[in-house]
RNA sequence: GGAGAGGUGGUAGAGCGGUUGAAUACACCAGUCUUGAAAACUGGCAUACGAGCAAUCGUAUCGAGGGUUCGAAUCCCUCCCUCUCCGCCA
């Protein structure tokens, strides 16, 4: 992180990127400061050292001759005592140098990625801006009821049985709905791998504090994360599985030609949810536990932009397949996340609450987190190392689309109409039922 | 969890605290020879960062981090990982 973007590319860049994010503007006078300071006194020590190490091969020439020639002896004696102090400045001088680096990384750490041009500048939510919708809601004859509602009812989704084993925010699928769930899984796993190009990975689902802080979860949101230590080793609980994935090249130089990587993931995500108290207690819209299909590519940076309108159409798919109606939201400056430089945000329909959701949110980190963890990539044989490019989205977050899907299929008896691409999964499972061409969810 | 062994360049594998960034072999690249190939022979071959138009120079790197020393792959400490055996577990 020492070749922080912030402090090579200038002021201007740090201002655009602290531009109505989640730093302060003293950030940049303190970093490039801090940044000068590092790189004088590295020229310092380096000075000293190459001075050390030239005396300690001319001792060792000295001492060979020393047996026959006392002079060379004394000349030994004297060149160690003259070293002796050499050694203890450069020691000094490391010391503070160690501190200078601390104290950088900890502030570069701090600061914010740098939007991307086209990123619309807001300074909430407010700011951000639909760029297309899909589908059509569909017209219903009837009040339309919540996913909480309808599942209680199926006896498919139990919360006073999951706060008895776990508290607040936490969620027990049954039957039917448990195999809802796993059909979403397998279904977006399926598209993914066949038809996008993804290759599918397992990731450790608890990480250590280097890939957090490597991926920007660290050091300032600590507290939105579960941790879990045993004896001193601590580990984290995965927010995302874009923490594992996108880290699996970390502190790695690509070889030539193996550029770009799709990787898809399925995992449970844990989040503290700290600081949304009060916000969507209702249902399963956010929980400490929800399950996650993930799409992480690593690419070239020219390509970064295009590969992020790929993943967004990629994850749009699952939707359109579904048949579920969303729009597809550019966030603003204020709104998108620490690591980002461009996200769209896809909101899918719920007819309950007659808006729009959150169901997935695809990055162009860009080098952001390749410099934190440091992974680069060789363009050919011959060309010296670049950072990589890191995209991440949700393909989408599987918990909401089983929302979608009870909400959007609800029938006026409280029945659930499966949606065409998951009857393969869920055909003559207990709790579906067929009739005709149609499948449903409680008959 | 218990007992032991070990982590060195693309691979295998040496390495008395001092011209060791690291022998040697294999692999690899270039050349000689050959119609071509093989074989043989000759030469070249670690990486990152920084400085320089460049030749080149500087610093660092032998699992990681500390320590001892004028000087550490080599000695000391801590941690991580791998392997073998036993136990336990999915």
């Amino acid at each position: 992180m020492l070749d922080s973007k912030y402090f090579q590319e200038g002021i201007a860049d740090l201002e655009r990127a602290l531009k109505n994010r989640q730093a302060s503007a003293d950030l940049i006078g303190k970093v490039s400061e801090l940044s000068k300071k590092r790189k004088e006194s590295i020229t310092q020590t380096e000075a000293l050292k190459n001075q050390r190490n030239k005396a300690s091969q001319e001792i060792a020439q000295l001492k060979a001759k020393a047996k026959a020639d006392p002079q060379a002896a004394a000349e030994a004696d004297r060149r160690v005592i003259e070293m002796r102090a050499v050694g203890d400045q450069i020691k000094a001088l490391d010391e503070a140098l160690k501190k200078t680096e601390e104290e950088l990384n900890d502030l570069a750490m701090r600061i914010p990625n740098i939007p991307h041009a086209s990123t619309p500048v807001g300074k909430d939510a407010e700011g951000n801006v639909e760029v297309r919708r899909w589908g059509t809601p569909r017209a219903m004859d009837f009040e339309p009821k919540d996913h909480v509602a309808l599942g209680e009812a199926l006896k498919i989704l139990d919360f006073e049985r999951a706060s008895k084993l776990s508290g607040a925010r936490f969620a027990l699928y049954l039957g039917a709905g448990a195999r809802l769930e796993r059909a979403l899984i397998q279904f977006m796993l399926d598209l993914h791998t066949r038809e996008h190009g993804y290759t599918e990975v397992i990731p450790p689902f608890m990480v250590n504090r280097d890939t957090m802080r490597g991926m920007g979860q660290l050091p300032k949101f600590e507290e939105d994360l579960f941790k879990t230590s045993v004896g001193d080793r601590e580990l984290f609980l995965i927010p995302t599985s874009e923490v594992p994935v996108t880290s699996i090249f970390a502190g790695e130089i690509i070889e030539p030609g193996k550029l770009p990587f799709y990787f898809t993931a399925y995992s449970p995500c844990f989040r503290s949810e700290a600081g949304s108290y009060g916000k969507d207690t209702r249902g399963l819209i956010r929980q400490h536990q929800f399950q996650k299909v993930e799409l992480v590519k690593i690419v070239e940076p020219e390509k970064s932009f295009d590969e992020l309108e790929a993943m967004v159409k990629n994850a749009t798919k699952v939707l359109e397949l579904l048949n579920l109606p969303y729009r597809v939201m550019a966030l603003c400056t204020g709104d998108m996340g620490f690591n980002s430089s461009k996200t769209y945000d896809l909101e899918v329909w719920l007819p309950a609450q007659k808006t729009y959701r959150e169901i997935s949110s695809c990055s162009n980190c860009e080098d952001f987190q390749a410099r934190r963890s440091q992974m680069r990539y060789r363009p050919s044989a011959a060309d010296k190392p670049r950072f990589v490019h890191t995209l991440n989205g949700s393909g989408l977050a599987v918990g909401r689309t089983w929302i979608a899907v009870l909400e959007n299929g609800q029938q006026a008896d409280g029945t659930i109409e499966i949606p065409e691409v998951l009857h393969r999964y869920l055909e003559g499972a207990p709790g579906f039922t067929k009739k005709g061409s149609k499948l449903f969810l409680g008959v």
